[in-house]
DNA sequence: TTCCAGGGGTAGA
DNA sequence: TCTACCCATGGA
């Protein structure tokens, strides 16, 4: 199966973009620039997809996805962001001396799950612990909730799957400790048709009633929000977390003990790229 | 032991 | 609107 791509798409510097492509479902083969995931796919249930791009991206399965072509084509463009105009944005990295290479390598695309179910649940393991835990509670959910293809690999659960779970599973099972009643509360809400993803995160709606409409979500704050912001393709709310305050503290202010507010301020110029401006720092900085 | 990591919710001011 | 405090977990 294959889909159009647009000048200057990059598979790797798309999915090593910032740590999701660390977290299962997904899979990436540094050597073949492979990106793998399991997907749940209708009638076929649980089905292993492999993602590759030349001139064109190339999905691959053991099974008969061609019925499911128009979904996967959906959830491949949330994934990698295929329908975002970075132009604007390189335009404004070219006038830089210090963004050039960010402009001339088309970063600005960020590897995301193929729902804002996914990524709100990611989102919620990301708080207040270390990456390495975070790993561990995605592989935890996946393994033990996730349902699984022929080749023995699982999906991402669906929204049905966790609120199937209890409070007391996800603490113990998947060790997510005081994350556990919000993923919980996030995947009944949805079940339940409190929490209706499709209105919260209405395209229509201009970005900080977006911001003001995730913040909604359990277990979503400012720093949460502003990160599925991003995911939509919208940056004009930078994500604060220990690491931006690290880098900016570091690149910008000398490390000497600013307030979030002066941190942000640095990046003020980038008007609604404010986010990229500042992770094509983070990207260019870690090489 | 104590601290704290890619924060968020809540009560009280 | 702002601040202080609590929240599970596990590595340093």
């Amino acid at each position: 199966m294959h889909f159009a791509l647009t000048q200057g798409f990059s598979l790797p510097k798309t999915v090593t973009s910032h740590g999701w492509y660390r977290l299962p479902p997904f899979r990436w083969d540094e050597k073949s620039e492979t990106l793998s995931r399991t997907e749940l796919l209708g009638s076929l249930g649980a089905v292993d997809l492999t993602i590759r791009a030349r001139k064109r991206l190339t999905v691959s399965s053991p099974e008969n996805i061609a019925p499911f072509r128009d979904e996967i084509d959906r959830r491949l463009t949330r994934m990698l962001q295929l329908h975002l105009d970075l132009e604007a944005f390189h335009k404004q990295c070219r006038r830089r001396k210090s963004h050039r290479e960010v402009a001339e390598e088309g970063f600005g695309r960020l590897l995301c799950a193929t729902s804002l179910f996914e990524d709100a649940v990611k989102i919620i393991l990301t708080t207040n612990t270390t990456w390495g835990q975070t790993v561990r509670m995605a592989e935890n959910i996946v393994e033990h909730v996730g349902e699984k293809a022929p080749s023995g690999n699982k999906a991402f659960p669906s929204p049905a799957q966790l609120a199937a779970t209890s409070d007391g599973f996800l603490r113990e099972k998947c060790r997510l400790g005081y994350r556990a009643p919000y993923v919980l509360g996030l995947a009944r809400g949805i079940i339940d048709g409190t929490l209706d993803l499709g209105q919260i995160a209405d395209t229509e709606m201009d970005t900080p009633t977006l911001y003001k409409s995730f913040r909604q979500l359990p277990g979503i704050g400012p720093y949460g929000s502003a990160h599925l912001l991003a995911m939509e393709g919208r940056h004009d709310f930078i994500a604060v977390d220990t690491e931006f305050r690290s880098f900016v503290r570091g690149k910008h202010f000398n490390g000497r003990d600013v307030s979030d507010e002066q941190m942000q301020r640095i990046y003020r110029g980038w008007g609604r790229w404010k986010y990229l401006g500042y992770w094509s720092e983070l990207w260019m900085e870690n090489g």
